[in-house]
DNA sequence: GTCACTGCAAAGGCTTTGCATGTAC
DNA sequence: GTACATGCAAAGCCTTTGCAGTGAC
């Protein structure tokens, strides 16, 4: 992934790269854990700044998991989550499953949507087993 | 609404009280501050307890809607969110759309839902004038 | 050299915990 | 009287802010 941010610094290209990695939203923790893991000493604070300008620029996403906290993704195509609440997993699903949904809402409440939070609770298929 | 709990105190009263007002999610500060209003000074973490004690019940439902903040609202119909980015005006959009959703789920990824966030963001009717 | 980014300390908001006191029953 | 509910103080998280210092360009 390729930010287009005003000085490429250390602590900037080491979120990038720990956003491009992971495969599912992340939380702040879980970026100054890799942070540390690489020997950077970056700041919390520094971290709170990057995703801000990463949210502002649009190229990350802000998602919540009912955990009393943000989690972070890299934008990509329109998909929400399966959550495992026993192993914590989480999954995608893709799609666009809403689209005519937010036309009847436009339609019978005068409601424009600009966006959605969809995510779905539940057991994962190792965890039913 | 009928608490089923083990003591009725006056501050339990007022907050089923209060949510049974509310049309809809309310957060723990405007919870103290209708007590206030009904001079209770009622302590925050006995707001706190009183609503964990509700969720655990399952009378009451938490939601999130990216404030950073919980809400809390009376358990009743499957119904989801439209809120407004504009006046934070909170409407209800009635339905259980998601039904033949999460039974795809089922079959194509082996997860097996037991519930969902569901939330829409964008402009109501009277921001759009 | 400049301006943007960083680090540190501190604070602010929401929520939880421990413990002694109070009260519904 | 007893078990449960409350209040207070304190702490735990997550997040934000102010300001001085550093570094990318």
């Amino acid at each position: 992934m390729k930010f287009v941010m005003t000085k490429s610094t250390p602590a900037r290209i080491a979120i990038a790269d720990f956003l491009s990695s992971s495969a599912y939203p992340v939380d702040i923790g879980s970026i100054i854990r890799f942070l540390r893991s690489k020997n950077l000493k970056t700041n919390k604070v520094t971290v709170y700044r990057t995703i801000d300008f990463l949210l502002q620029e649009d190229l990350v996403k802000r998602v919540e998991f009912g955990e009393g906290k943000y989690r972070y993704e890299l934008q990509k195509d329109h998909h929400h989550h399966l959550i495992c609440t026993n192993c914590k997993k989480i999954e995608d699903v893709e799609g666009e499953y809403l689209r005519d949904l937010e036309s009847k809402i436009r339609n019978k409440k005068g409601f424009l949507v600009k966006n959605h939070s969809l995510e779905f609770f539940g057991i994962c298929k190792q965890c039913q087993q």
